[in-house]
DNA sequence: ACCAAAAATGGCAGCGCTGCCATTCTGTTT
DNA sequence: AAACAGAATGGCAGCGCTGCCATTTTTGGT
């Protein structure tokens, strides 16, 4: 037997506004607090709103007016703490402009994320927020017709639709080989997880291998792991390279939960850090910091992403590329 | 300058109807797949839909229909790990059931909790999920008048106000204790984080000692850090502990991360675990299968939290109260 | 006391859908 | 061929607000 569950008579605002004595209208223009009305008339209508215990229906308003209060999120990734970062720190600027967040995670699919670009979309949503710069042409498509703000986050080698906030992948690459270039290592490894799905770290192993090319160590070897980073496919990865490439100085992991997998294989077997092997991850993990020999990497803007790309989007900033740069931490594993 | 961005004139179901040659009846029926209508009428209409480029308008259809399909997540924090986890799960359900997920994060404030636990209902969401069962007298009252599904989340050390999923912190500790116990430690501590905003964690707490004093061997000292879970503090939390009381053979930590900062402090002091300290941590992360000896702790179901609240309310199940437990897990540290 | 300008207020048409009801087709059955 | 049950369809009110405009009240200056 099903159980029914009645939503109780919901009070209106016509409600309220015949319980103070006033016009629809001034009770709207009272609880937005936009327009003019009298001290006398704001003590009646919140008497009122209190009594009858109103809660203004966002949906009929969001109707009624253009434009929602509504910002969404297309996630890749729930699992990896940078988005949670990143909708931590939108929801941060959003929640205290009246604006709320809604998401869906696409599982690094790009099938999914259209659909449910598409769903969202359905919600009227004031801006799309979505990770990266690649999409297929039916997202892009209705992205673009939807009329609604999109950002971009967390990526910047590639072309802006609208806004971008975030930081290169490439660079970081880059960067990451310079800095173990530049400590003498000259057999490098790297340990990654499944590049095609994520992009962004894909990007990162390009420039890393540019750079490491360009500074005659190419690349030693690599080992790439199916599946999404964790600990323990970090250190898996390290024990497979090492079986084959032994001679390896320094290992290049797609982030830090990857290093500090990479890192528990050598405490396991006796490596001893840096001086036979060398850690470099990315990410700039909280816990990277508490390691015994703090975590070679490079500290990325998770936080700073989603507030710079929530304020864009609540002062509905024009068109724009903003990059807050990555921090490299030198750290003790390399 | 302010540039001005237009909404494009967006296609409505009117639209569609007349490109079709129907009535805005039909097309409702057909895009909702509800109701009857000919083959041969669907084709016509989803034709136009795709020779628009229509995307239904959820917010027009939400105030025209009886209950949204919004769920509202209110939840403290998107740093510790279990909450997005929970989403994750979450989520997962709504998307295939045309549910859409919306969250406001509350920072441990039970103020703040009142204030969003208001704002999500103004956007009338089909349930509203919370994480356990204290909440301020005023988002009581709210919820219930609210008329919607309220779900309480990973915590049933409580009475719940309508469905309730997780299963109790009271127990996870008690079991902590019992374990530590059985191995025969004795000198036992505590290092934990703000215990008056994670209510759960101060559940688990109050279990463990419950047991330890019946066991016989009340908690020796414990150290508790303001701020909120993390590695580091976990690492420090343990310093100033065997600073003060060094003769401890085993600690209990509020969580995973907690403890994984203990166990690299005793990597960095070369204090050898188990022998010479016991450590036991709480809520089963991955991290912990990967460390060189595995992490003591309990498991707790956290996607799956996620999954069954979901599910429970894109089913509209009778209010009722679903225990998930826990799993012990013997690990390499206590 | 008088008038213009400004402040305060109310009325009401929609926003784009859904749900109900009436109507028009079908295909059977007799 | 008439009668009828269903299937298929269209019309339109109304969900609860906001935005516009008209109207009333107040204020300030003379």
């Amino acid at each position: 037997m099903t159980v029914e569950f009645k939503h109780q008579p919901t009070v209106t605002l016509a409600e309220v506004a015949d319980a103070a004595g006033v016009g629809e209208s001034t009770v709207s223009r009272v609880l937005r607090n936009y327009g003019s009305f009298s001290e006398k008339t704001r003590d009646r209508v919140m008497a009122a709103v209190e009594r009858l215990g109103y809660v203004p229906n966002r949906i009929a308003g969001t109707l009624a007016s253009t434009g929602s209060r509504l910002v969404a999120f297309v996630i890749p990734s729930l699992s990896n703490i940078v988005f949670p970062d990143v909708l931590r720190g939108a929801s941060a600027i959003l929640e205290e402009s009246g604006y709320q967040a809604v998401f869906s995670v696409t599982d690094y699919d790009s099938q999914r994320e259209e659909a449910l670009a598409a769903a969202m979309l359905a919600w009227r949503p004031a801006a799309v927020m979505l990770a990266g710069y690649e999409h297929t042409d039916g997202t892009l498509k209705i992205l673009r017709a939807s009329g609604c703000r999109i950002v971009e986050l967390l990526d910047l080698d590639g072309a802006a639709l609208d806004l971008a906030v975030g930081f290169s992948n490439l660079a970081a690459g880059r960067v990451s080989a310079e800095f173990l270039l530049r400590r003498g290592y000259r057999r490098i490894g790297y340990v990654g997880h499944d590049l095609n799905r994520d992009t962004r770290a894909g990007k990162r192993f390009s420039g890393f291998c540019a750079t490491l090319g360009a500074g005659d160590a190419p690349l030693a070897d690599r080992e790439i792991l199916a599946g999404a980073s964790s600990v323990e496919n970090g250190r898996l990865g390290l024990e497979r390279l090492l079986a084959r490439t032994p001679d390896l100085d320094a290992v290049y992991f797609s982030n830090d939960d990857m290093a500090l997998g990479g890192y528990f294989h050598c405490l396991a077997r006796g490596i001893s850090i840096p001086s036979q092997l060398a850690i470099f991850g990315y990410n700039g993990l909280d816990i990277g910091r508490a390691m015994p020999q703090p975590l070679s990497t490079i500290r990325t803007p998770r936080v700073a992403t989603g507030k710079i790309a929530a304020q864009l989007v609540v002062t509905n900033a024009p068109p724009q590329v903003v990059d807050l740069g990555f921090e490299l931490i030198e750290g003790a594993t390399a």
